[in-house]
DNA sequence: ACATCCATGTAGCGATGCTACATCGTCAGT
DNA sequence: ACTGACGATGTAGCATCGCTACATGGATGT
């Protein structure tokens, strides 16, 4: 049982086709069926079976790949265990965010970064009305997501779920709005107005369908926007009101102010999704620990600043 | 980090030099240092230094050496988990038995374990008194080994000991003795006698020295052996008493008999040895397991027929 | 001082794993 | 149904890697 030939079943298990684990291991799809075939030969069964144009994990194969996963994680450790003990996080570590987080917490996260050497983060945005998050800890190390509390879609896949900040979503307004002087806001006070929502099935929608049925009806959502920035704007314009987070925008414009919704409960939950065998790395744990570290603070100095 | 040369460096902590890795690795010690010179590039710190003609660890090298044993268990469970999802152990399981235990109980497991299709077991037996028990575990899967209860210098060793039996050793005495007739022996029934010992250094000993205490004075020691074989003759000539093993000894001439000894704790451990990694194999599980029934069988039995 | 032992260099050879290219089966669009 | 695209898989050839055989050098003990 060869530990690469193994490790390539397990990308195979994640990525789903041979094509797609050329591609990231940086190899021809000749190279790699062959070396899937060789891996069938030594296990003695069949691990793979064709499905359309494409192949699919036999059950065996599924085995296999579950203990591939197992070997890489001990394998992953070893390497921690050698950079601790060199002292020495090395490699290099990819980050991918959503843009609002990306925005406020990625800069201080990164100065402080710098201070350890040899560490180099790469770090990427992402529209997240793209792909589910999951698949993404296949290309990067670490993937900032957020999602409603509770609900958590990717528990089961295996993957180590790090919890950096629940955040309240609150109510952004025009501070010319009739609402503005309140120190908070509750559903049957927002039934009335007009809303900026975000594209169908994202997130934030579950908490406006709260907020319809405490209200008693249908709120009018007038625009979708995924992009805050743009949210920002048509609130300031006057186009409606919208869920702001309320440690994540940044410094805001003193046209828009934001008032805690009272009676839902509306919060999201910002996370890093890390693989279990990549989040052994010391590299990628040192990233993790400053992260938790600045959401906290984060949490805490923007909690002061709201209440 | 490459796994083959991971596990080369495993071997070098466990063997202590570059020619017992070659050999034990079927390669020339050429090769191992090579590859040893590369996984130290790789590592970007010396693993090892000279020492006289040969070479030591460095405390990084023990540390690599430590995760790499743990990678070693990794890709051992894959097997064993694939193993196990097929149904069959495969492969060979080496073990290596003393003398006593090996004609008692060895034929039974043997005759339980040829049912296991695809399971072929290769057993040896050793002079105990040679080596020592836990080094051999390099060598073979399972080695079994016996010890006083309570002393287990094999236990810091990283090795997994499986308990087979606490085997009483009894006083074997010829059936013409003076003390023949009694139902049990006590220290300063012994002390007065002829003794047949085991050769300097033997676990025996120790009881030996406290029937000594107990009893006031030193006893004398005749002949020493380690082979059961030749004690029992002796016994039965009449040159003296001595310890017995309970269980093991196979079937005893009428002209022997055995009788417990009181006051005095006087029993040996029974155990299996073997390194975490192998013990993962479903192979060597199973074949554990049948020796921990036939033990049992064993223990019960001869139990009820000492009584 | 000499023979011995052990680790380690060097040259060369063979196995292994890759690429490039070809083939075959499946699916979608017209 | 035909056709083009896609995905997996064969085949030939090439480069790399790990091995052996042999030579070297330092340490040991007689």
């Amino acid at each position: 049982m060869d530990v690469r030939r193994l490790d390539l079943l397990r990308e195979l298990a994640e990525r789903g086709s041979v094509t797609a684990v050329a591609e990231a291991t940086g190899r021809t799809p000749s190279a790699v069926s062959q070396q899937l075939k060789v891996l069938e030969r030594e296990a003695g069964a069949p691990l793979t079976e064709r499905s359309g144009r494409g192949i699919v994990l036999t059950s065996a194969g599924h085995a296999l790949a579950r203990s591939a996963a197992d070997v890489a994680i001990a394998l992953a450790r070893a390497d921690a265990v050698w950079d601790e003990f060199r002292n020495d996080p090395s490699g290099e570590v990819t980050l991918l965010t959503f843009p609002t987080i990306g925005a406020t917490m990625l800069p201080a996260v990164l100065t402080e970064l710098q201070q350890v050497p040899g560490l180099v983060v790469r770090a990427t945005d992402f529209d997240p009305e793209l792909a589910e998050f999951a698949e993404l800890t296949a290309d990067y190390d670490i993937v900032l997501a957020h999602t409603m509390p509770g609900v958590l879609p990717w528990g089961g896949r295996g993957l180590r779920v790090v919890p950096l900040l629940t955040e309240p979503l609150d109510i952004g307004l025009p501070a010319t709005h009739r609402l503005a002087g309140r120190s908070h806001l509750t559903a049957s006070d927002l039934v009335e107005e007009t809303w900026l929502g975000v594209p169908p099935g994202f997130p934030f929608e579950r908490i406006l369908h709260a907020i319809e049925q405490q209200g008693g009806r249908r709120v009018e959502i007038a625009q979708r926007f995924s992009d805050m920035r743009i949210v920002e704007a048509f609130i300031q314009a006057g186009f409606g009101v919208a869920f702001v987070p309320r440690y994540t925008s940044g410094t805001l414009p003193p046209e828009l102010v934001l008032k805690p919704l009272r009676g839902v409960p509306s919060a999201r939950q910002i996370v890093a999704l890390v693989r279990p065998d990549v989040a052994e790395r010391l590299a990628v744990r040192t990233v993790l620990d400053v992260l938790v570290a600045k959401a906290a603070e984060l949490g805490a100095g923007g909690a002061g600043a709201g209440a």
